[in-house]
DNA sequence: TTGAAAGCGCTAACAA
DNA sequence: TTGTTAGCGCTTTCAA
């Protein structure tokens, strides 16, 4: 059972102070004895000795702690995010703390309070909803913030996130480029920012003339789960009768539901299909169809994550508001 | 920014104790008039008032606060056990830390006397080495701890897991009566006592004196990794010049390196091939073969975790040291 | 080179 | 029904 400093002080007779001094490894900049040192080290080392962080955080209103908030630490895009940032968080000395809140903007905004009780020094958060206003503040003034991956315009703060626009809108001219005249795009719903994002590329490429030709579709589901994925290809099928050349899926649910109703209606996916996904996923590797991939650098939006953090915390200001992370498109077969 | 009990009390009037006793729902226990509750409920419906928890940690030695560590949150499994272990957590006031270690037992150690330092009340870990002994106590005393998934013999404790050993058996006689007279199952290391306990269940199917005209070849690699997967694979083709009848996969890495190898040595995965694997995945559903999968009940697995913690932290002691949790055997084709 | 003491925000025993 | 007070363990200023 370890002791407190007061119990080593008061063992080695030495005061509170200079026992602080020697665990916080001031000894020297303090000039105390290395007799005095060497005593309360040896002590340590025979009794032990554990930081109360909740005294430290009480006197010095700093915890080393960093709070993440994700929509979704199942879906492997966070869970990577997550890992990604925990590896950085404990170079520097941080605890990273992790919740999930299933998109649900009541637990998201308890999570926020809990770490704000908790005294996180900083918060990297998903949201799940617009943020009227800024997280509010702790005794320490504002909780330095920044959000992540979702981007709801004119919201403020700090953003971190792929460029999800240009991402769509090269992912879609690459399947054209493949031969699709006629293309469809299956995804969640656009009141998620990223989603969003991802339409509005779709259709800036839609939007051109030289398209004229072209057959775009935009069916989007309130539900981005297998189920909604699922129930978006019916429908198609039943409207057009046909698949489309081309299929863009905006998450792995969906592309999953919507596969396996491809697979109900028509048996087996047709190996002409041109496939385009925002997610990555081994499955590729076992369908035999041409596969375009917008790879997001999850080591790299965790960096970025940390550093404008790291920044607020040091009350700096970041240069830019919105920082934006390159994707890479990966190809598959053809 | 949000006030604190003695600001409340001071401008209020009141006293810290009145103050508190309304903050904490107990006016009514303790009989304070309904106008100082009403006028404390006013101001911090004006003003804000946020917990401090390190204050309140520092003063009751109780954090409300669970630590989970697992070896990598990016692991499917573990990602839905935090999922299910923190909304569990959520419903009985606690808040769910996790932590992941990397299989580094150092990172281990590291965090679990970080969360020693933060006061948690509880850890449930899954341990990446065997304990020489229990986690080193708090203040408190022992730190409640529950060893999750894997179980290392006469490591003393108490553990929640699913029953590998009876799950490895299944799937093997399962394998078995579909067909294959010639089966290897492909794995992690067996220092990892979950891939320990599956070997040992899939040998005691080949003891049985009946399956004397069966071939069984365990193949184990110290990397639980694709390139683990593949190399495993590669050796056995260059040992036997053919692919088994039956194929187990102790994971998902494994796995997916495994198929890899196939594909490249024979052009295709013969889909007479019949599979095993411990780890559930959308791919099968992308395979024609036939396919068996052990899947484990995370959500089942979580609740008596936080059960056995709960025990635990009240100090109480569960009946059973090892907690074995079913697991459902799926079978996809055939 | 070392020590005394105040105080971070909170709770709870005790007093009034 | 409400107030006073001690103290959780730590850091840090100031004094010796």
């Amino acid at each position: 059972m370890p002791k407190t400093i007061k119990e080593i002080a008061h063992d080695t007779g030495y005061s509170r102070t200079t026992v602080t001094l020697v665990i916080n490894g001031k000894a020297d900049n303090y000039r105390i004895s290395p007799k005095a040192k060497a005593a309360i080290e040896a002590y340590i080392a025979k009794h032990g000795y554990r930081y109360n962080q909740a005294a430290r955080s009480l006197k010095l209103a700093r915890s080393h702690t960093i709070g993440l908030i994700v929509p979704d630490i199942g879906n492997a895009f966070f869970a990577r995010v997550a890992a990604a940032l925990e590896r950085r968080c404990r170079q520097e000395g941080f605890v990273l703390v992790t919740t999930s809140t299933g998109e649900d903007p009541a637990i998201e905004r308890l999570a926020l309070e809990n770490f704000a009780a908790r005294g996180v020094d900083g918060v990297v958060l998903t949201p799940s909803e617009p943020r009227r206003r800024l997280p509010a503040g702790s005794r320490k003034g504002e909780l330095p913030t920044v959000q992540f991956d979702r981007y709801y315009e004119g919201d403020g703060g700090f953003v971190v996130t792929s460029h999800h626009f240009a991402s769509a809108e090269l992912l879609t001219e690459r399947v054209l480029e493949a031969g699709a005249t006629d293309i469809a795009f299956l995804t969640g719903s656009p009141s998620n920012p990223t989603t969003l994002q991802r339409i509005k590329g779709f259709e800036s490429i839609t939007a051109d003339h030289r398209r004229a030709r072209t057959m775009f579709h935009v069916c989007s589901s309130d539900m981005d789960t297998e189920e909604g994925g699922h129930g978006l290809m019916m429908d198609f099928l039943d409207n057009h009768h046909r698949l489309p050349q081309g299929l863009l899926f905006g998450s792995l649910l969906i592309f999953h539901g919507a596969m396996r109703a491809i697979r109900t209606r028509l048996g087996s996916i047709p190996t002409t299909l041109i496939v385009g996904t925002f997610a990555e996923s081994n499955i590729i590797e076992y369908l035999p169809n041409p596969v375009f991939v917008v790879r997001q650098n999850e080591s790299e939006l965790a960096e970025q994550a940390f550093r404008t953090l790291a920044q607020l915390m040091r009350k700096e200001t970041p240069e830019e508001h919105v920082h934006f992370v390159a994707t890479d498109l990966v190809q598959y077969r053809l």
